[in-house]
RNA sequence: GGGGCGGUAGCUCAAUUGGUUAGAGUACCGGACUGUCGAUCCGGUGGUUGCGGGUUCGAGUCCCGUCCGCCUCGCCA
C-alpha cells in the first residue's frame, strides 16, 4: 500500500515539485474523457488529483481512474504542482494539485446511500443515523468530534493543574431507586438480583472524598431511563467533580475558573465574574430556576394592586389562600410582565395565542393590555384597570407603546406559566441574542439558595430538590437539626448549599456542599420518609463511610453534551454524540435494543413476559 | 402515559385537493468530452406511496388501527 506522506488538508504551493502520497475517500470525480479529476478527502481536508495522459499516465491507470466513484478509498502517489486550471479559493489546498503517477484502489464502495460531500440536500436525521459512519465523514460532523475532543483535553488539563485525580467509578452499580428510572442489569451469580447503571457517580465520588482522594474528576457516562428531549439523551456525559475541605465558595471559585478557561480556549471569550442570584429571585423575577438573563422582561407580582380592581378573575384568584406564606404554591397571585414596544411588535394573532400557550402549563389565560401613544390603556380589561392606572404605571414603569400581560392563578401555576410565556414573548419580539458562535453574549449566572425540600405534587411527600446528600447551607444547619419534621413552614424554608450554573437560560452545571455528618444525613432520610431500616438497606455503605472520618466536601457536575452544543450552536443533542439514540432509545445503526436467545436469559434467571419481541 | 407534526424512486421533494400509465432533481448504469472544481451534454435503470384494514366505480390523497421518526407536556432526586 502507498502509505501517505501528507494528509489531504496539508499541501500548499510551498510543496510544489515534491513527490507525495495521499490516502483518502473520493469526494467527487470529474471525468473529461481524456482527462480526469478526483477530489480526495480525509478528516483534514480535500486535495485535487489530476490524471493527465500528457504527464505519463498509462492507459490502464486512466481507465482505472475513470472508474472511480464517490466514497471509493484510494491511495495515490504523484507530484505536487500549481493548478493549471487556476486556483480554487474554496479549498485550503486550492492552489495546488497532484499529478498522479500511481493509483491503488484500497476499497471499492457499493453505491453509497447518501454522500457526505456537503452538496445537495442532506437526508433526514433518521436515515443518516442508520449510516452513522457515512454521516460522520461529513466535515461538519468531524468538526463536532474535534470540538468535543478539545473540550475533553482542556477539562483534563485544568483539573490536573488544580490537583484533581481522574478516577473511574463502576458502571455496574447498586440500584438506589430514588429519582430517575434506572436501567437495570440482571446478575448471573445471584439469581433475582440486579445491578443498576448509575444516574451519576454521586455516592462513589463522596466515598472517594472519605477515601482521602481530596479532589476527584471524571468524564463519565450517566444513564437515566426517562423520555428524552431535543437536549436530553437517556445516556449522556458529565464532567463530574468533587473537592474535600471546602465550602460552597471554594467550589464556585474553582468552577468559575474552569468556565473561564474553557470558554477562553474554545471560543476566545473571556467570561466575566459570574453574578449570583437566589432561587427566590429567579422564581419571582423570571418564573424559572434557570433564568435567561440575556434580555429583560422581568415579571412583577401585582397582587396588591389587582386586589383594588373589580376584575372578577383577579379577585377570585386572590381570594385563594391569602393567609398562606408568601411563596406557598397554592396562594393566589396576579403576575404582570411589561413588554416594551409590544404594542407595535406583538400582533393580535400572537397575543391571542398566549392563552392556549399558558393553558399548557395549567393557567386559565393571559389578559393583554396595551399602552397607547396617549398613555392610556387599550383593549381587553383596559376599562377595569382605570382605577389602578396610577399604581400600575408606577409599579411597572409603563411607557407608551408597552404591552402588559397578566396572569392570575396560584403562585406555582402563575409563576411557571409567566416564566414560560416570558421566553415565548422574547422569541416573538426577536430580542433573544444568538449565542457565542455569532458573537452574541454568553450570559452566565449562579443560582443559589435552593430550598432543601419540596412537596411531591402527587404523593404530598417531601422530596429533596437537588438530591438527598445535599447539605443545608452552613447558617441553616442548626435550624435544620432542631426542626420538627412535621413543621411545614420551617422545613419549606430550609435553604440548601446547592448551586447551579445557568448559561443563557440553560442549566449547564449543578452541585452542592454534601452532608458529611451522619446525624444530618439520617435526619434527611427521615424527613424523606425513610425509616432507619430502609435508609440502612439502601445507603448503609454511605452512612458507614460518613461515620469513619468524612471530610467536609462539595462538588458539582457539568453536562458535557450541553457544553458542546453551546460551542457548536446546535440545539440538538444528537448532533454532538458520535452514536446517539432515538427518542425511544433505539440505536438505528446497530439496531439496539434487540431480543436475546432464551439461553442467555436463562443464564441470568430472567423470563420475558413481553409478547414475542422483534 | 398524553398532545402535535411527518413517512411517496437509494436520497431530497412534487403529484392541480378522490380521477387516465405517480413526476422532477440528484445518485447509479451506458455513451460523448484534455482544465474541471456542485463539470457539461445525450440516453437509460429505478416505486408493495411505512404496514394492515375500511369507504368508494376509482385512494398517494378520505376514515380506523398499527409501526417508525421528530417536537412537546408529564417525567428527568
Amino acid at each position: 500500500m502507498l502509505i501517505r506522506t501528507h494528509t489531504c488538508g496539508q499541501l500548499r504551493d510551498s510543496n510544489v515539485g515534491a513527490t507525495v502520497r495521499l490516502n483518502g475517500w473520493v469526494n467527487s470525480y470529474r471525468d473529461h474523457g481524456g482527462l480526469a479529476f478526483i477530489d480526495l478527502r480525509d478528516r483534514f481536508g480535500i486535495t485535487q488529483l489530476v490524471f493527465d495522459p500528457g504527464d505519463g499516465v498509462t492507459a490502464e491507470m486512466m481507465d482505472a481512474a475513470r472508474k472511480l466513484r464517490n466514497e471509493d478509498v484510494i491511495a495515490v502517489e504523484g507530484k505536487v504542482r500549481i493548478r493549471e486550471g487556476g486556483e480554487n479559493p474554496k479549498l485550503a489546498t486550492g492552489k495546488v494539485e497532484i499529478v498522479v503517477t500511481s493509483l491503488e484502489v484500497l476499497a471499492k464502495t457499493d453505491n453509497p446511500p447518501f454522500l457526505p460531500d456537503g452538496m445537495g440536500k442532506l437526508p433526514g436525521e433518521e436515515f443518516r443515523m442508520g449510516y452513522r459512519y457515512i454521516d460522520l465523514r461529513r466535515p461538519a460532523m468531524q468538526k463536532v468530534l474535534g470540538t468535543r475532543h478539545k473540550l475533553y483535553q482542556v477539562t483534563r488539563k485544568y483539573f490536573d493543574e488544580n490537583g484533581f485525580l481522574e478516577i473511574e467509578t463502576p458502571i455496574l452499580y447498586k440500584s438506589t431507586p430514588e429519582g430517575a428510572r434506572e436501567f437495570i442489569v440482571p446478575s448471573r451469580h445471584v439469581p433475582g438480583t440486579f445491578y443498576a447503571l448509575p444516574q451519576s457517580p454521586q455516592l462513589f465520588k463522596q466515598i472517594l472524598m472519605v477515601s482521602g482522594c481530596d479532589r476527584y474528576m471524571q468524564i463519565c457516562r450517566c444513564f437515566r431511563d426517562e423520555d428524552p428531549r431535543a437536549d436530553r439523551q437517556a445516556e449522556f456525559t458529565q464532567i463530574d467533580l468533587e473537592m474535600s475541605f471546602v465550602r460552597r465558595d471554594q467550589v464556585m471559585e474553582m468552577m468559575e475558573g474552569f468556565v473561564r478557561r474553557l470558554w477562553g480556549e474554545m471560543t476566545g471569550y473571556t467570561v466575566p465574574p459570574i453574578q449570583r442570584m437566589t432561587y427566590r429571585e429567579a422564581m419571582e423575577d423570571y418564573g424559572i430556576d434557570r433564568p435567561d438573563t440575556r434580555y429583560g422582561l422581568k415579571i412583577k407580582d401585582i397582587s396588591e394592586i389587582a386586589a383594588k380592581t373589580e376584575i372578577t378573575f383577579f379577585k377570585e384568584t386572590l381570594e385563594k389562600g391569602q393567609d398562606r406564606p408568601r411563596f406557598n404554591s397554592k396562594r393566589g397571585v396576579v403576575k404582570a410582565m411589561v413588554v416594551p414596544g409590544g404594542a407595535e411588535k406583538l400582533s393580535r394573532k400572537m397575543t391571542d395565542g398566549y392563552t392556549p400557550f399558558v393553558g399548557g402549563f395549567g393557567a386559565g389565560g393571559v389578559a393583554v393590555v396595551k399602552v397607547n401613544a396617549a398613555g392610556a390603556f387599550e383593549t381587553g380589561i383596559a376599562k377595569h384597570l382605570e382605577v389602578v392606572k396610577a399604581d400600575l404605571f408606577a409599579a411597572l414603569s409603563l411607557k407608551p407603546g408597552d404591552t402588559v400581560l397578566f396572569i392570575a392563578d396560584t403562585y406555582s401555576v402563575a409563576t411557571k406559566a409567566m416564566g414560560e410565556l416570558r421566553q415565548k414573548v422574547a422569541r416573538d419580539m426577536g430580542i433573544v441574542p444568538k449565542p457565542g458562535a455569532e458573537g452574541g453574549p454568553w450570559n452566565f449566572l449562579w443560582v443559589v439558595d435552593f430550598p432543601m425540600f419540596e412537596r411531591n405534587k402527587d404523593t404530598g411527600k417531601w422530596v429533596a430538590m437537588h438530591h438527598p446528600f445535599t447539605s443545608p447551607r452552613d447558617d441553616q444547619m442548626q435550624a435544620f437539626l432542631d426542626a420538627d419534621t412535621e413543621d411545614e413552614v420551617i422545613i419549606e424554608g430550609i435553604v440548601s448549599a446547592g448551586y447551579d450554573i445557568v448559561l443563557n437560560g440553560q442549566e449547564i452545571a449543578g452541585g452542592s456542599v454534601r452532608i458529611h455528618d451522619r446525624a444530618v444525613q439520617s435526619k434527611v432520610f427521615k424527613l424523606l420518609g425513610m425509616t432507619p431500616e430502609q435508609a440502612k438497606e439502601k445507603f448503609s455503605f454511605l452512612l458507614e463511610a460518613l461515620s469513619y472520618g468524612a471530610p467536609p466536601h462539595a462538588g458539582i457536575a457539568f453536562g458535557l453534551d450541553r457544553l458542546v452544543m453551546n460551542f457548536l450552536g446546535t440545539d440538538n443533542i444528537r448532533d454532538v454524540i458520535a452514536f446517539p439514540k432515538t427518542q425511544t432509545g433505539a440505536d438505528l445503526l446497530t439496531k439496539a435494543p434487540s431480543p436475546v436467545p432464551a439461553n442467555q436469559l436463562r443464564d441470568v434467571h430472567i423470563q420475558s413476559i413481553a409478547p414475542a419481541a422483534g
